[in-house]
Order: structure tokens, then sequence, then C-alpha cells
DNA sequence: CGCAGAAATTTGAACTCTCAACTATCATCG
DNA sequence: CGATGATAGTTGAGAGTTCAAATTTCTGCG
């Protein structure tokens, strides 16, 4: 049973900023997001994601991967977005067990038009605040903290 | 019609791995808390809140401020802890419309067994990849983020 | 005083996410 | 070939969040 190494003042007001900044972030990215476009932001990302992929297509294990998602949560989400007529799903034909999603041009759509005030959002909330200096340095501290997670128990 | 900003290549990598080290970040903090104390990191948040003020107590109104939460959001959120027996909730003598929440000795006790594997969650995921100057920079870039959104309509 | 509007909080429905269980298919090795 | 385990994905239930609508109580003003 080790002591606890609590966090130090600093620490502290660190981490509390942190989330506040965060919790402003998410809400703001997210409703604007649900307003202009009529879904969440892990959707959005779905979508972009796909866009992205050769043939805007995707496996769900692949698509999974790039948005972090754990397959139910992926699961479930593509089938409202399937439901919206945003993406389709098809069988792989050589291996059974996959399942093949792709950006239908009604998703396209939907993502180009939501796209630039998606983009604006981002700017103007996280970017046009930090001086480059500082968007360098954050782009390095996230890489630490990404870094600093491999090897560990994925369990998404 | 304005021209869409678009992200910078620079920006575009450090906005994903932004997103990345969030997701890794909430993922372990969400897990682990609901592993060892059975809740979610936003009801640990409204327990620690109450903890520190004066008198374990606040009305609905200053938490809902200092964990940035819906009103609505904090209802339930309180409703629930309530059931639990780590919230107690009474009316306000003077003002009907206010409603105090005092955190209860069980769910002190809860949030004290709760804080050290928490600490150390976070300890281990924020601030060990991250060098001291690092985390001060964090704390720069947070702190103006935050000040970024001050006078922007709250909408929470 | 009495009424219009503001403030504090709650409620319910719809939606999203998590977790565990389940199905189906493929790979491998005796 | 056939069992065993690994892969890929889905499903359902329960928990949490959001949004809009309601409720209750206070405040200020004519």
């Amino acid at each position: 049973m080790k002591a606890t190494r609590w966090l130090s003042d600093d620490e502290q007001r660190v981490w509390r900023s942190y989330l506040l900044a965060n919790q402003l972030l998410w809400a703001s990215l997210d409703r604007q997001l649900q307003r202009d476009a009529g879904m969440p932001h892990a959707y959005y990302i779905i979508l972009a994601m796909l866009s992205e992929a050769p043939n805007r297509e995707l496996t769900m294990s692949q698509l999974a991967k790039v948005v972090i998602s754990s397959p139910s949560r992926l699961s479930h989400a593509v089938a409202k977005l399937e439901q919206a007529g945003w993406v389709r799903r098809r069988k792989h034909e050589t291996d059974g067990r996959t399942t093949l999603a792709s950006l239908t041009d009604d998703g396209f759509a939907v993502l180009a038009a939501a796209a630039p005030g998606h983009v604006e959002e981002v700017r103007s909330i996280l970017f046009d605040p930090l001086t480059p200096e500082q968007v360098d340095q954050l782009g390095a501290i996230v890489s630490a903290i990404v870094a600093g997670q491999d090897g560990r128990p994925p369990h998404l």
C-alpha cells in the first residue's frame, strides 16, 4: 500500500482548468453540430473518417480504430447513421465476418455542409486564444500523453 | 458569407492528437472510477465539490456552476446520488425556490475511498508523461482557452 | 396590493453510451 | 476433416445526458 502521490497545488490548478476548458470545448462543439447538422460530434467524426478513406469505405474494425470507439458504440452509431441514409453497410465478399461501412452521397453532402461551421468553432475556441508557440506546445503535450498510453490495456 | 478558414496541416495534427489524448484520458478516468467507486467522473466531481464547500453544502445553482453542468443534468445526477445515499437535498429556509444539496457521511466516505485511485490515474495519464515545463505550458494554454470563452453565451 | 416577468429547479422523452452476452465466421493444428 | 480458439460484429438492457416544457417561488413595479 503506497502512499498516495497527491497533486501539488499547481497540478491541481492545471487539472481543474483542464477540466473546465474541456467542458466548454465539448459543450460548444456538440451544441454547434447538433444545431447545424443534427448529430453529435462522435457521429461527425465517423463521417469525416469515412470521407477520407479510400473509396469512402472502411470495415467496422478499421473505423473503430480511427474514431477511437468501442465496437459496440460504433455499431450503434453506424446503425443510426444508416437509418439517416448517411452511411451504408454491406458484407465483405470474402470474409463473412467483416462488415464494410461506406459514406453515401447524402452523408458526404451533410458532412460538407457541416464542416465549415465546425472548423470555425474549433478554431475560435481552441486555436484563436492561443499563440503559435502555444499551439506547438499543445501539440507536443498531447503527443506525449498519447505516447504515454501506448502499451497500456486499450479497453475500448 | 466569409470563406472558411480551414485548419493548417499543423493545426489539423494538433487537433487530432488532442481528440485522441482526450478520448484516452476520459475513457481511462471513467472506467477507473466506475470500477473502483461505481460512479462516472461527473458524479465524482459533484461529490468532490460538495466536500470542499462550507458545511459540505451548496445550492443546486452554485453546484451547477462549480461542476459546469446544466441544471437539468445536475438535477438528474443529484437524484441518483441521493438515491445512493451520498447526497441529501433539502429546501432553503427563506427562499422556497432553491434547493440545498449536502454531502452525507456515506458520500464523504465513498469520495475519500475513491480519491487516491483517481488521483493516481490522473497523474499517470496526464502529468507523468509531461515535463514540468510542459505542465506549466498546459496550465497557460487551458487558462487561455477558458479566458477566450468568457463573455460567450454559456448555453449550459 | 396584484400582476408580469425572472429565477431555481424538476420532469419526461428521446438519444447516446457502456457493459456483458451472444452470433457468426475464420484460422489452426492434431 | 473437425474441434478449439480467435476475430468481427451485433444486440439488449441499464445508465447518463440533452432538450424542451413545466412547476414553484420570488421580485419589482404600477
